[in-house]
RNA sequence: GGGCGGAUAGUUCAACGGUAGAACGCUUGCCUUACACGCAAGAAGUUAGAGGUUCGAAUCCUCUUUCGCCCA
C-alpha cells in the first residue's frame, strides 16, 4: 500500500461520500429495542445556495449525529427544504420577467406551475451541495414543505386552531410591504436610525383664532387623522380637549382627546391621530371609537384624498401637503430629527401600517404553552441566556398575522360564500354555504406565512396527523440545532405548536449557535464583499478542514464566529498531520496481526503507560464535552491531544522499538500504535468524518466502516496520575538537553556527552530506568549519574535533577549565569505565593483540599528546584 | 429607552474562582527513513480602566470607556 505524503481531500471525499449513502449508512429504521437520537434539519430555503451559516448549522448537526450513530444509538438525522414563500415567489416571479412573463397576466395556476418547475429544477441544489459537506442526514426521508402530506398537516393544523377559537380573521392595522405586495408579521420588520424631519403642523381651532400645534414626521397621513391627542396630565391642554379642530387641507371637523399613551415630552406634547396608517394610533382610535380614513393604498399612493394629491407616492404628497401647508402659514417650523423606520426584513422597503383584513392566530395561549415547555425543563435551551430573551417575547407578544397576498405556499382553508357571506374553515371545499345553501363559494386568495408551516416541522415531517410510527417512535426528537438568530421565528413557534398539537416537546433540548462572520467580526454582506462561500473553502482545503475550523471555533456561549483563512490552513494541516501520523502508524503495521497479541501480558513501557492514561482521559473528556454540548472545547482538546501528544511524543518514542531488533518490543509498540490509532479516529470521525474513515478502510483486523463503528471504551485501569507526573519528568529532562543544544544553535544530531546529577532518589531511579531512551532521542552519547559538575558543560535544571550537556568548546558563562538567575527569579516569585498561601490560616481552612495538596507538592518541587538552581549560580560566580 | 454579548500574546480565539493556553505570525537552528501543510528551541500578556466581594479574581459584583447585536 503506498500513501501520498499529502493528503488529497480532492481524491477521497467523493467517493466516501458514495460509498455511506449507497451502502445506506446514513439511514434510520424504527428499532424500539434501541434508544435514539433524533434531529430535525432546519430546512433551508428552496430558493438557497449553501452559505457559511448553513455549513455550520450542518457541521454542528452532523457532528452530534455521528458521535450518536458510534455511540450504538438508532440516530435519525432528518432533512427537510422550505418552501420560503415570499423568497420562492420573488425569484420566480424576476425569472419570469426577464422573459417578459408578468405574473398577474399568467394567471395564478400557470405561475404556480412554474414556481414548481424551477423548484424541480433547482430545488435540490442545497441538498446536493450539503453532501459536500458530509452531512450524513438520511435522505429517502427528505421532506418539503409544500409535500402533499405536509400541506395536509399544515391545513389541519390551520382548521384545529380556528376549531377552538384561536385562528381569527379581522380587520387590524398590518405591516404591509408595498414592495412584497403582502402583509408581513410584526417580527419580520426591521428597524434602522433613519434620519428624517420632524413637522410642526398647525391645526386650528373650530372656535377660531387659537391653533394647536402637532408634531408629526409623516405629515401626508394628515389627510386620514380622525383625532388630535394629548396627554391627560398635561396642564398645557387640559383646556382644549373636549373641543374641535379643523383639519386643514380638507377641512374635516375633528375631536382633541386625552390619550395616556402621548408622550408629553415628544414634539408639543400634542399629535396627530391617524388611525388606518399607525399602529399606536389605531390602538388610541379603537380606545376612542375614532373613525379610520385610509388615505394610503397597497402600493403606497394616496387614496381617498382631495384630487390634487390623489395617486401622488407618499413622498410625492409629503412634499405638496408641506408646500400646500406653509402658503397658509400652517407649518409652525420643520427639524432634524432622528427615528427608528420599519422596513420589510426580505427586500428593505420602508413598511406602510395598513389597516386590512388578515387572519391572526391569538397568542395568549400559545404563548402561554411555549413559557411552561422551557419553565418546567421539558425544553432546555442551550445557552441559557437565551431563556429570558424567549420569555421577554412571549411575554410581549403580539397576535401573529399569518396570511400573506401571495401565491406561492399553503392556501389559507377558509371559504366564503359568495350570497350570505357565511365563512367556512375546512379542509376540503365545501359542497355548498351550510347556511343558505349558495353554491357560489369561493376560497380565500391568500396564504400563510411560511413560518407557520414550519412552526409543524417536528412532527409533520413524521407523518402528523396520522399517528405514523415513525411518530411514536422519534417523536420528542432530541436535539434541536439552529441559529440564535430565528430563536422567535421558529423555535418558539415549534414549542408551542408542539406542546399544543402533540402534548409533548419537539425537543429536549435546543442549541443556539452563533453567526458566522469575517475575520473582522462583520456581517458577511454582498456590499462589503466579504461573503466566502463554503464551496469554495472546501474546494480549498477540503470538507474536513471547513468542519473543523467552525467545530473548532464553537463556543458553548455561543458566540459569533470569525472565520479566517488562517484557521482553515491551521485545521487543513492537522488533517495532514494525522494523515502522516496514520500513514507512519500503517507504514509499520506491515507485518502485524494484532490477534497473536494478547493485551494484558504486553511488557508495557513508561511512555505506554503515560500514553494509555492520557487516551483514556481524552476519550473520557470527549464524551464528558458532549453530553455537555460543548463542541469548540471537545475539538479543540482533541487538537491538542492528537498533535501535542500522540504525534510529537508517542509516535516520536515508539520508533525506538519499531526500529529494534527486539521482536517483542517491536510487537508492543505495533499493537499499541494500532489500537491507539483506532481509537484516535474514532475520536475524530464526527468532526473530519472523510479523512478518517479513508484511513480506517487501510487498517488492518477492524470491522469497517469507521461510521458505523463503535465508540471507544473508557478503561479506567489505564488512568494513572503518577505514571503521567513521572513520564513528563523524563519528557522535561528530553527537553532539557534539546533546549541546551537549540540555545547554542546546534543541530539536535551533534553527539555531546551528558550525564546528571540529581538530588532526588526517585528521579534518579527513574533516569537510570529511562536511560537508554532519553539517550537516543536527544542525541547524546552517555548519560551517567555524577557527583563532581564536569567541565565545560551546560546545565538544564529539572526539578532536583542536574542536566549536563558537556562541549567541546567554550561558551558564554556570564550567559548560563543569567538564565539561572532570570530562572530563580521566577521560581522565587511563585514559591513566595504559594507559601505564604500555605501560610494563611483563612486559606487552609477555607480552600479544597486537592487545592492545598496541589500546592504543597508543588512548594516541595520548587523548593528542590531553587536549591539547585542557587547551588548552580553559586558555582558560576554567585550573584 | 430596556436587555444581551464582546474587549485576554502582533492577529484569531481558549480558559469562567485556585501557578494565563493554543493556532497563525515572529526569531533561531534543522529537508532527523510519517509529515517543510513539517521538526526542535525561543521571544511575546499590569487578562480595556476604576472600585468592591473573597484566603485567592481574567473568571463574581458595581461603575466607566469602547465595539456589536436584540427588543421597544
Amino acid at each position: 500500500m503506498e500513501l501520498s505524503k499529502e493528503y488529497d481531500p480532492k481524491l477521497v471525499e467523493e467517493k466516501i461520500y458514495k460509498a455511506w449513502e449507497e451502502n445506506g449508512y446514513f439511514n434510520s429504521e424504527i428499532n424500539p429495542k434501541r434508544d435514539k437520537f433524533v434531529i430535525v434539519m432546519p430546512p433551508p430555503n428552496v430558493t438557497g445556495r449553501l452559505h457559511i451559516g448553513h455549513a455550520l448549522n450542518f457541521t454542528l448537526q452532523d457532528i452530534f449525529v455521528r458521535f450518536n450513530r458510534l455511540f450504538g444509538l438508532e440516530t435519525l438525522f432528518l432533512p427537510g427544504i422550505d418552501h420560503a414563500g415570499i423568497a420562492t415567489q420573488s425569484v420566480v416571479e424576476k425569472e419570469l420577467l426577464s422573459r417578459g412573463i408578468k405574473k398577474d397576466e399568467l394567471g395564478r395556476e400557470k405561475f404556480l406551475e412554474e414556481v414548481w418547475s424551477w423548484k424541480e429544477k433547482y430545488g435540490n441544489i442545497i441538498i446536493e451541495q450539503s453532501k459536500k459537506l458530509g452531512v450524513s442526514a438520511d435522505w429517502r426521508r427528505l421532506r418539503f414543505t409544500l409535500d402533499d402530506k405536509y400541506v395536509d398537516a399544515v391545513l389541519e393544523a390551520f382548521v384545529k386552531y380556528y376549531e377552538e377559537g384561536l385562528l381569527y380573521r379581522s380587520e387590524r392595522i398590518i405591516n404591509w410591504c408595498p414592495h412584497c405586495h403582502t402583509a408581513i408579521s410584526d417580527i419580520e420588520v426591521e428597524y434602522f436610525e433613519e434620519k428624517s424631519k420632524l413637522y410642526y403642523l398647525k391645526y386650528p381651532l373650530e372656535d377660531g383664532g387659537d391653533y394647536i400645534v402637532v408634531a408629526t414626521t409623516r405629515p401626508e397621513t394628515m389627510l386620514g387623522d380622525t383625532a388630535v391627542a394629548v396627554n391627560p396630565d398635561d396642564e398645557r391642554y387640559k383646556k382644549y380637549v373636549g373641543k374641535f379642530v379643523i383639519l386643514p387641507l380638507v377641512n374635516r371637523r375633528i375631536p382633541i382627546i386625552a390619550d395616556p399613551s402621548c408622550d408629553p415630552n415628544f414634539g408639543t406634547g400634542a399629535v396627530k391621530v391617524t388611525p388606518a396608517h399607525s399602529v399606536e394610533d389605531f390602538e388610541i382610535g379603537k380606545r376612542h371609537n375614532l373613525e379610520i380614513i385610509t388615505v394610503i393604498n397597497d402600493v403606497a399612493k394616496m387614496v381617498n384624498v382631495p384630487e390634487c394629491y390623489l395617486g401622488l407616492t407618499t413622498l410625492e404628497a409629503r412634499e405638496k401637503i408641506i408646500e400646500d401647508l406653509s402658503k397658509d402659514g400652517l407649518v409652525e417650523r420643520i427639524e432634524d430629527y432622528t427615528h427608528s423606520v420599519g422596513h420589510c426584513q426580505r427586500c428593505g422597503t420602508v413598511i406602510e401600517p395598513l389597516v386590512s383584513k388578515q387572519w391572526f392566530l391569538s397568542m395568549e395561549t400559545l404563548a402561554k404553552e411555549a413559557k411552561e415547555a422551557v419553565k418546567s425543563g421539558k425544553v432546555k435551551i442551550i445557552p441559557d441566556k437565551w431563556v429570558k430573551v424567549y420569555f421577554n417575547w412571549l411575554d410581549n407578544i403580539r397576535d401573529w398575522c399569518v396570511s400573506r397576498q401571495l401565491w406561492w405556499g399553503h392556501r389559507i382553508p377558509a371559504y366564503y360564500c359568495d350570497d350570505c357571506g357565511e365563512v367556512v374553515v375546512s379542509k376540503e371545499k365545501p359542497e355548498q354555504c351550510p347556511k343558505c345553501g349558495s353554491k357560489n363559494i369561493h376560497q380565500d386568495g391568500d396564504v400563510l406565512d411560511t413560518w407557520f408551516s414550519s412552526a409543524l416541522w417536528p412532527f409533520a415531517t413524521l407523518g402528523w396527523p396520522e399517528k405514523t410510527p415513525e411518530l411514536g417512535y422519534y417523536y420528542p426528537t432530541s436535539l434541536l440545532i439552529t441559529g440564535y438568530d430565528i430563536l422567535f421565528f421558529w423555535v418558539a413557534r415549534m414549542v408551542w405548536s408542539g406542546m399544543h398539537f402533540m402534548k409533548e416537546e419537539p425537543f429536549k433540548v435546543v442549541m443556539l449557535h452563533g453567526l458566522v462572520r469575517d475575520e473582522k467580526g462583520r456581517k458577511m454582506s454582498k456590499s462589503l464583499k466579504n461573503i466566502v462561500d463554503p464551496l469554495n473553502l472546501i474546494e480549498e482545503y477540503g470538507a474536513d478542514a471547513l468542519r473543523f475550523t467552525l467545530a473548532s471555533l464553537s463556543t458553548l456561549g455561543g458566540q459569533d464566529i470569525n472565520l479566517s483563512k488562517e484557521r482553515l490552513k491551521a485545521s487543513r494541516n492537522f488533517i495532514n498531520k494525522i494523515w502522516n501520523a496514520s500513514r507512519f502508524v500503517l507504514m509499520n503495521l506491515e507485518d502485524f496481526n494484532p490477534n497473536e497479541i494478547k493485551e494484558d501480558e504486553l511488557e508495557l513501557e513508561i511512555e505506554d503507560k503515560w500514553f494509555l492514561s492520557r487516551l483514556n482521559k481524552h476519550i473520557k473528556t470527549e464524551v464528558e464535552y458532549l453530553k455537555d454540548y460543548d463542541v469548540g472545547e471537545a475539538a479543540r482538546k482533541l487538537y491538542e491531544f492528537v498533535w501535542g501528544e500522540f504525534c510529537d511524543w508517542y509516535i516520536e518514542l515508539s520508533k525506538l522499538r519499531l526500529y529494534s531488533d527486539n521482536v517483542s518490543k517491536k510487537k508492543t509498540a505495533q499493537f499499541l500504535l494500532w489500537k491507539s490509532l483506532i481509537s484516535i479516529l474514532k475520536m475524530l470521525h464526527p468532526y473530519i468524518p472523510f479523512v478518517t474513515e479513508e484511513i480506517y478502510s487501510y487498517i488492518p483486523n477492524v470491522d469497517k466502516p469507521l461510521i458505523k463503528a463503535p465508540f471507544p471504551q473508557v478503561e479506567e485501569a489505564y488512568i494513572n496520575d503518577e505514571v503521567e507526573r513521572k513520564a513528563d519528568f523524563i519528557f522535561q529532562v528530553i527537553k532539557g538537553i534539546r533546549s541546551i543544544k537549540a540555545e547554542l544553535g546546534l543541530p539536535l544530531i551533534t553527539e555531546l556527552n551528558a550525564s546528571y546529577f540529581s538530588l532526588s532518589e526517585d528521579e534518579k531511579s527513574l533516569i537510570e530506568q529511562e536511560k537508554d531512551k532519553v539517550m537516543k532521542i536527544t542525541k547524546v552519547k552517555d548519560l551517567s549519574f555524577v557527583e563532581e559538575k564536569p567541565d565545560r558543560a551546560l546545565r538544564s535544571v529539572i526539578l532536583g535533577t542536574t542536566v549536563y550537556v558537556e562541549l567541546p568548546f567554550e561558551f558564554d558563562l556570564e550567559k548560563e549565569k543569567e538564565k539561572f538567575i532570570k530562572k530563580l527569579e521566577s521560581v522565587d516569585k511563585e514559591l513566595k505565593a504559594i507559601n505564604s498561601r500555605l501560610l494563611n490560616p483563612s486559606y487552609l481552612e477555607k480552600a479544597s483540599k486537592d487545592v492545598i495538596e496541589k500546592d504543597k507538592r508543588l512548594a516541595l518541587e520548587l523548593e528542590k528546584t531553587k536549591l539547585v538552581l542557587l547551588n548552580h549560580i553559586e558555582d558560576l560566580g554567585g550573584k
